[in-house]
DNA sequence: GAGACGTGGGT
DNA sequence: TACCCAAGTCT
């Protein structure tokens, strides 16, 4: 079972103009794609790559700023260390790596805030490696077409990647092809809801479709906490202050943020032990550096 | 290794 | 309206 010809040419004939996949775009754009794309939707993502390369239109660019303006401009893409271990990894880059985004896969996954995705992901995609890149959608993808499952199982490394790599084909440009429009089908197509198998590639050989398209069995999918009224809630509140403070807030201020006081206290306790706020009730709260 | 960690658009 | 889901990482 290869998918890899027909999920090359589909790719090849459909895949999205996105910034990264121009001619000539930056190792370190790709990175910091990654950095934004990690569990953030593309379009969401578009904007705020733009703003950002071009202020930072280099590792050490953004080394050479604090942590406190990475983490404004991030804006409100979630997950807010993000911001703050991508300016931990671009101050890495320019003191470990002469501010040359590193290409290999080990050295990728030493670096603050990438993991086995992102590391992979830029390894092909800025790079050309032949390594296999797995995220949700190919897990997807290759749940479906190739094992017949209507979803995949939890994340596995020792399932998923030696899986992916079973599909990758021996030319360079060809695996990265299959690595990019596996992600890509998953992403348009083989979606988590109301799959769209009438425009799908590999409709005469997807092993769910051949199968009957049986309903997932295996152990129930992870479901998200409810956001309304949760800690993660009230840190966003109490960060989204901050961002837009310049002199930082007072722990009066906060209490208008979020009156509860045990929560408030935990959202912000969980902030100054993430490196995000830095200060004290007596000085008062702001953003590090 | 299960759970924490933001935010907003689609259905 | 609720609920689902999104190119994960870290502890």
């Amino acid at each position: 079972m290869t998918i890899s010809p027909a999920v090359v040419a589909w790719y090849r004939a459909n895949k999205r103009d996105l910034p990264w996949r121009h001619e000539g775009f930056p190792a370190w754009g790709t990175l910091v794609s990654e950095f934004m794309l990690q569990q953030t939707p593309v379009v969401r993502v578009i904007p705020r790559l733009a703003e950002w390369l071009e202020r930072w239109p280099t590792p050490a660019d953004l080394a050479s700023s604090p942590p406190s303006d990475a983490v404004r401009a991030w804006d409100r893409l979630g997950y807010p260390r993000r911001a703050l271990n991508l300016h931990a990894c671009a101050v890495a880059i320019t003191d470990e790596h002469d501010g040359v985004v590193p290409s290999d896969v080990p050295t990728l996954l030493s670096l603050p805030g990438i993991g086995d995705y992102t590391a992979r992901a830029i390894a092909v995609f800025a790079y050309g490696v032949r390594v296999p890149v797995v995220d949700t959608n190919v897990r997807r993808v290759l749940a479906r077409a190739v094992e017949g499952r209507a979803l995949p199982g939890p994340p596995n490394a020792k399932h998923d990647l030696p899986l992916m790599e079973s599909q990758l084909p021996d030319d360079l440009s060809d695996a990265h092809d299959t690595n990019a429009g596996v992600m890509e089908l998953g992403a348009l197509v083989c979606v988590a809801r109301n799959p769209r198998c009438d425009v799908c590639p590999l409709v005469d050989q997807c092993a769910w479709v051949l199968a009957g398209r049986p309903e997932h069995d295996g152990p129930p999918p992870r479901t998200q906490k409810k956001y309304e009224g949760s800690d993660r809630q009230v840190r966003g509140l109490i960060l989204a202050e901050l961002r837009a403070s310049d002199v930082g807030v007072t722990a009066a201020e906060l209490e208008a943020v979020w009156p509860e006081p045990v929560q408030r206290a935990r959202a912000l306790a969980g902030l100054l032990r993430d490196g995000l706020v830095t200060g004290g009730p007596v000085d008062g709260y702001q953003l590090p550096g």
